[in-house]
DNA sequence: TCTGGGGTCCTAGGACCC
DNA sequence: TCTGGGGTCCTAGGACCC
């Protein structure tokens, strides 16, 4: 058996822990820069705000009806994300850490409902109690079908945050309900043409034949029929290591138009995706540096550059990275134009354990003396606080900052944040 | 004025090998 | 008239997820 934990419009309930006030509110999360609205409560959906929303475009209608709204704060939601993750690693040797609020818990070996039951409804409240957060849990035989139990569990107060599919019965009462749109792994191409063939729901699509599902939808689509049917296709992945990392981002107002502005953006990209690559003990073989003008402004001239440079042996250097991120981007740079670049950014691939790496004959670089420097800078960086040591191109003042007009405290992971109760 | 940021997997087709 | 059969690797693009 498997358990899906998905903690309840996380972003807000996360704003809502420290904000007691908000509870019964309309709240909303913006994307970075405010651009659009990326999490909404309850409240805020019955307004008929959707995600995806541009706030430039609903701020009268939110000021109107009272919503709070806050800028996104990552470093409080990926704190929250670990308190979270710490309490269910205690209930399973085996989880798998799906996004910044999901994950499954390998349940195999527990018992039937009898044991299920009081199990998943002691995780809500397990999580609800050490970190405000509140979650919905759902368990079945296979991921597919926890997602949607996971659902049921949300949506209706009566579960008490646990929903359970364990028998054939039930599993065919839910997928009658469950509209084949909301199926994990079902996007809005497949959910479209399966409803023109006559699928409005989990079960109808269970209901197909395999070989129609196997040359319309492909083997992903086929597994998910699968895992519908209660065959599990999809099994836990305990230590996913990524495969590529990128760090963009898109720029307030106009945008940057002098190659300085841009070279000290990029220069801060790669640093942070030098410090996630190195958090997972990872060295990379290519970097690829990107930068366009606005897709939106059809009144400017539109640019895209973009270029990737292969490293002769894979790095996990923080001035290796940093500086091949810039030359790329003076190589790439065009003097026989004036842009406004909108968003850019530094991506890593070909990525593999540092340990892994395929040394090379002629690497003329003291790979020994390297290393130590670099676990200088990380031991400082850790106890002083991330960029207290940072590559002079990294800048100071961040002339290409985003915009964060409506930004909470970082209660967490700042003591100068700190509640404080009277 | 203003429109996010991060990922994964699969397939088809081209280029190449014997 | 009639153009083999078996592979690998790479890339672009599409579909999906949060």
């Amino acid at each position: 058996m498997f358990a899906l934990v998905d903690c309840n419009n996380f972003y807000v309930s996360c704003e809502r822990v420290f904000a007691p006030d908000l509870r019964n509110r309309p709240v909303v999360v913006l994307s970075n820069n405010d651009g659009c609205i990326v999490a909404l409560s309850q409240e805020a959906k019955a307004l008929g705000l959707k995600r995806g929303d541009v706030f430039f475009q609903v701020r009268r209608q939110l000021e109107a009806s009272g919503v709070a709204v806050f800028s996104s704060n990552y470093t409080l939601y990926g704190d929250m994300s670990h308190r979270v993750m710490m309490l269910l690693g205690e209930f399973t040797p085996r989880l798998d850490i799906y996004s910044i609020d999901e994950a499954f818990l390998d349940l195999s070996g527990m018992g039937g409902y009898e044991e299920l039951k009081p199990y998943g409804e002691n995780i809500a409240r397990t999580v609800r109690r050490g970190t405000g957060i509140p979650v919905s849990v759902g368990i079945a035989g296979t991921k597919t079908l926890a997602k949607i139990a996971s659902k049921f569990a949300k949506k209706y107060k009566a579960y008490n945050a646990c929903c359970i599919i364990d028998t054939e019965q039930k599993r065919e009462k839910a997928l009658r309900l469950f509209p084949i749109a909301d199926v994990w792994g079902i996007g809005r191409r497949h959910s479209a043409r399966l409803l023109s063939a006559g699928v409005k729901t989990a079960w109808d699509f269970t209901q197909k034949p395999a070989a129609w599902v196997r040359r319309e939808f492909h083997v992903t689509g086929f597994r998910t029929w699968a895992e519908l049917r209660g065959e599990s296709c999809i099994s836990i992945d305990e230590l996913p290591q990524n495969k590529t990392l990128c760090t963009s981002r898109s720029f307030p107002a106009e945008g940057i138009e002098t190659l300085a502005v841009l070279e000290e953006a990029v220069a801060n990209f790669a640093a942070e995706c030098h410090r996630r690559l190195t958090r997972q003990g990872a060295a990379c073989q290519t970097l690829t540096v990107f930068a366009h003008t606005s897709y939106y402004r059809t009144d400017q001239p539109r640019d895209f550059l973009q270029t990737t440079v292969q490293f002769p042996v894979a790095t996990a250097s923080l001035a290796e990275i940093v500086s091949t991120a810039v030359r790329a981007l003076r190589q790439s740079w065009r003097t026989d134009g004036h842009f406004f670049y909108k968003k850019a950014g530094v991506i890593l691939s070909d990525i593999c354990p540092a340990d892994e790496v395929q040394l090379s004959l002629f690497d003329p670089t003291n790979r020994r003396k390297q290393r130590a420097i670099e676990k200088a800078i990380a031991t400082i960086n850790a106890r002083c606080g991330q960029g207290s040591i940072r590559m002079a191109v990294q800048g100071q003042d961040k002339r290409w900052k985003l915009k964060t007009e409506h930004l909470s405290r970082r209660y967490t992971t700042n003591i100068n944040d700190i509640i404080r109760v009277k």
